[in-house]
DNA sequence: TCATACCCAAGTGTTTATGTCAAGATTTGT
DNA sequence: ACAAATCTTGACATAAACACTTGGGTATGA
């Protein structure tokens, strides 16, 4: 199993935002440097981030990003979904494209969706206010 | 986030194993039939398979394989285990190898420290014998 | 002895993820 | 006016993972 780079980008650069929350916006370039992330892929990524409205953009001079809403409103889930599209569910692709015709024989379903309910419980609960809270206690 | 085929794949051939439990050897064939599952790749798998103690095999004509010990002692997590070599385990790359220099900054650890061990202790507490419970119940 | 079935190593094709690059258009502060 | 920055979008490159195949070898029951 695994996560995909775009979410762990998306994370670490919403986190930069919202540690600025209620700041001045921050340029892509910057963004990209203090989280070491590419610049031309974080200028895709957060272009999705922007369209979900969890982050606001200001363009021209001085112009940058800023977090669209509170920290404490915002989950990891919000940006991991954003980027990841189908994050949690894991489906049987064979189910989707042939309809499957042992789903009485299928053992996964019942292991694929404990494990997705569990891991969106996870990402749902933690927000970035929690982040930055875990932060600053280091 | 995604699961690989080798995962379902083998959830499904154990799963095919455990219904056998104390029955006669099944062939490979027999599993990649019943399962829908490419024969030769499964053979591979199952190899992992054995060589993890999970399932026995036995050469020969009439030969095959059996579940290894009693479905109820074989979790879901055991399986993806072997054939996932790291499911849950979501490292920061960037830190295995040029060792992570924004480690205090970094808002993924958190996220998805707790992302895996939700996965872990699901997929932990599902055994062959829940999954054959569940089955029979429809 | 022979068909059956496991065992093993290597190779192959495809897809997906992860970027890179280019080439502009648009907006805004100074 | 000019520079700084976002926006658009589309193509390209690459490497790794995945899914699967091929071609043998080896053990065993009948």
């Amino acid at each position: 199993m695994r996560v995909s780079t775009r979410a762990r980008y998306g994370i670490n650069a919403v986190f930069e935002l919202a540690k600025n929350y209620q700041g001045e916006p921050i340029a892509i370039k910057t963004i990209s440097e203090r989280q070491k992330i590419p610049m031309q892929y974080l200028e895709q990524l957060i272009v999705k981030l922007r369209k979900a409205g969890i982050v606001n953009s200001l363009r021209g001079a001085k112009g940058g990003y800023t977090i669209a809403k509170k920290p404490k409103d915002i989950t990891a889930w919000d940006v991991i979904a954003c980027l990841e599209g189908a994050f949690a569910p894991i489906h049987c692709k064979r189910y989707e494209e042939e309809g499957c015709d042992h789903e009485d024989d299928c053992a996964g379903q019942h292991i694929w969706t404990k494990v997705n309910s569990s891991v969106m419980q996870a990402v749902e609960n933690i927000t970035f206010a929690d982040l930055i809270k875990e932060f600053k206690e280091k």
